[in-house]
DNA sequence: ACCAATAACATTGTATACAATAACACATTT
DNA sequence: AAATGTGTTATTGTATACAATGTTATTGGT
C-alpha cells in the first residue's frame, strides 16, 4: 500500500491520511514550518521514502497552500539534509550515502559526549524523572511489534538522545542535534539490518543510570557503545538493489 | 540606479560599495546563494552592523532581484543564525546575547577537537604547504593597521579553522563549523575588546606545529587554549549600550 | 498640551502569472 | 531499426499583485 505507484499517484499522498496536528492555532503562525515537520516526520518515518519526489505543486496542494509555502517548507528540509533539490529537477527525499551515515554518526560520537558532560551538570530531579517516563513509553513500543510502532519506536528513540540535548543547555549543539537525529533516523530507515529495534531502551536505562550515580565516564562509555550499536547494526556495504530503486525512482 | 532609497540612508546601502564578485557565471546558477554570500560577507565583516535591518524589498532592489529572491538570500541566513527575522517585522542581523556566544565558543570547543583528530589522520604534504601558505596571509595582514585589513583578519583567521574542518573530511561537522565560524565572526565583532587580532596567528602557527610534529595531544590543547583566548577577549559582561543601540536599530 | 482613536502608510505574507528549463514522445532521416 | 531532431508537456525559477499586519502620523477630544 505504501509502495509508490508508477504513474500518477504519488506515495506523496499516503500522508495526507496520517492525522495531521493542530492546525487551527498553531499553524497560522508559520505555516511552512508547520509543513516542514509534517513531511519531516513523514520522512523519518519512512512512509515517504529516499528518492521519493516531492514536487512543490503537489505539497501545495495536498496541504492547500501555494507553491510558495511548499518551496519554502522544502527548502527548510534540504536545510538539514533530509532532502536533496537539483535545480530545475525538483526536490526529492535524501539518499544518503553510506559513506555520509558514517559521518553522521561520526559527529554523533563527538557531539553526545560533550552533550552529556553538560547535561550531567545540569540534571535536576525533575529530569531525571521526565526521563525514566520517557524510558517507559519506549519500553512499551518496544513490546508492540506492529509496523507502526517500529516507526514509532524510532522516533521516540531519537528523542531520548534530543532530551539530553535540551538539558544540556545549549541552543547551537541541540540543533546540531535535531539535525544529527533526524538523518540519522533517515539512515536507519535505509541501511537497518535487523528488525529489532536499532536504538535499545536497554542501553539509554544504562546511561540514565550511570549519570544518576553521578558516574560521567561511564555515561559517555555507554552513549559511545550506545552509537556504535546503533552504527553496527546497518548495512553500509556499497549498495546494490538501492541503484536500481534509485533509478526507478521517479 | 538600483539605489531605492528616498527618505532615509540606510546602512545596508553601503555593501554596494564593495566589489562585487563574479557575477556573470556562478550567479546564474542560484541567484539567492549569491546574494547570501554578500551578504554573509558583510555581516561577518561588521559593515552591516547588528540590528541592522535588512528589508527585503531594499535587498531585491540593491541585487535587481525581486522580493522572492531577496526572501530566501535571507532565510538561508536566519537559518545560519546570523540574520533573525520576526514575523511581520522583517529580517534583521542578529544580536546574539553573551550566553549564546558562551555557547558558541563551547560548541566550538567541542567540535574542533574532534575536527582536529580527524584532520591530524589525514594531512598531507600538500595540506601543510598550503596551510603555512594560509598562515602567511594572516601574518601580512597583521602588520597592516588599515580599517580594512581588520575586517580581513577576521575572516580570514576563520579560513584556518574552516580548512582544517576541510581537511577532517567530515562534511558535516564541517557544515556545522561553518556555522559556527560565521557566528563567531559575529561575536566577535559585538563584543571585542582590544584592538589586537582576537584570533592570534601565532596560535595558529603552534597548533599547526604540533599537529606536524604528529603531537595530536598537544595541537588539542593548543586549539583549546587558543579558543579560550579568543572568547576571554570578549566582553561578555551585560551590555548597557547595546541595548540603547537595539532601540534606535530601525 | 496631552492622550486616544483612527486613518494613512510601509512592510511582510501569500497566491498567482509568466518565463525558463528539462523530460518525454513522436516523427523524420539515414 | 537506430539515431537524431523537434515539438509538446510538465515542473521549476522568478516576478508581481494583492492581502494581512505593523507602524506612524494625524485628528479629535479633554
Amino acid at each position: 500500500m505504501p509502495l509508490k505507484a508508477p504513474a500518477d499517484f504519488s506515495e506523496l499522498n499516503e500522508i495526507m491520511k496520517t492525522p495531521r496536528q493542530t492546525d487551527s492555532d498553531a499553524s497560522h503562525e508559520d505555516r511552512a514550518k508547520a509543513i516542514r515537520d509534517t513531511l519531516r516526520d513523514a520522512i523519518v518515518d519512512r512512509r515517504l521514502s529516499p528518492g521519493a519526489k516531492l514536487s512543490e505543486a503537489e505539497v501545495g496542494s495536498l496541504y492547500s497552500v501555494s507553491r510558495t509555502i511548499a518551496r519554502s517548507a522544502l527548502q527548510m528540509l534540504a536545510f538539514e539534509g533530509l532532502v536533496t533539490s537539483e535545480r530545475n529537477k525538483g526536490a526529492f527525499v535524501s539518499n544518503p550515502s553510506p559513506e555520509e551515515a558514517r559521518q553522521i554518526f561520526t559527529s554523533r560520537r563527538l557531539i553526545e559526549t560533550g552533550i552529556l558532560q553538560s547535561a550531567a551538570e545540569n540534571m535536576s530531579a525533575e529530569d531525571f524523572a521526565a526521563f525514566r517516563e520517557q524510558l517507559k513509553k519506549e519500553a512499551l513500543l518496544k513490546e508492540d511489534h506492529g509496523a507502526k510502532a517500529r516507526r514509532e519506536e524510532i522516533k521516540v528513540s531519537g528523542d531520548f538522545h534530543l532530551m539530553l540535548a535540551e538539558v544540556a543547555g545549549n541552543a547551537i549543539l541541540k540543533k546540531f542535534m535535531e539535525e544529527l537525529i533526524g538523518r540519522s533516523s533517515l539512515v536507519i530507515a535505509l541501511y537497518g539490518k535487523t528488525g529489532t529495534s536499532s536504538c535499545g531502551s536497554d542501553d539509554h536505562f544504562g546511561i540514565l543510570e550511570a549519570l544518576e550515580a553521578g558516574n560521567l565516564d561511564q555515561a559517555t562509555k555507554m552513549m559511545l557503545h550506545h552509537i556504535n550499536h546503533i552504527e553496527a547494526d546497518l548495512d553500509l556495504r556499497p549498495q546494490s538493489s538501492l541503484s536500481l530503486k534509485d533509478a526507478l525512482q521517479l
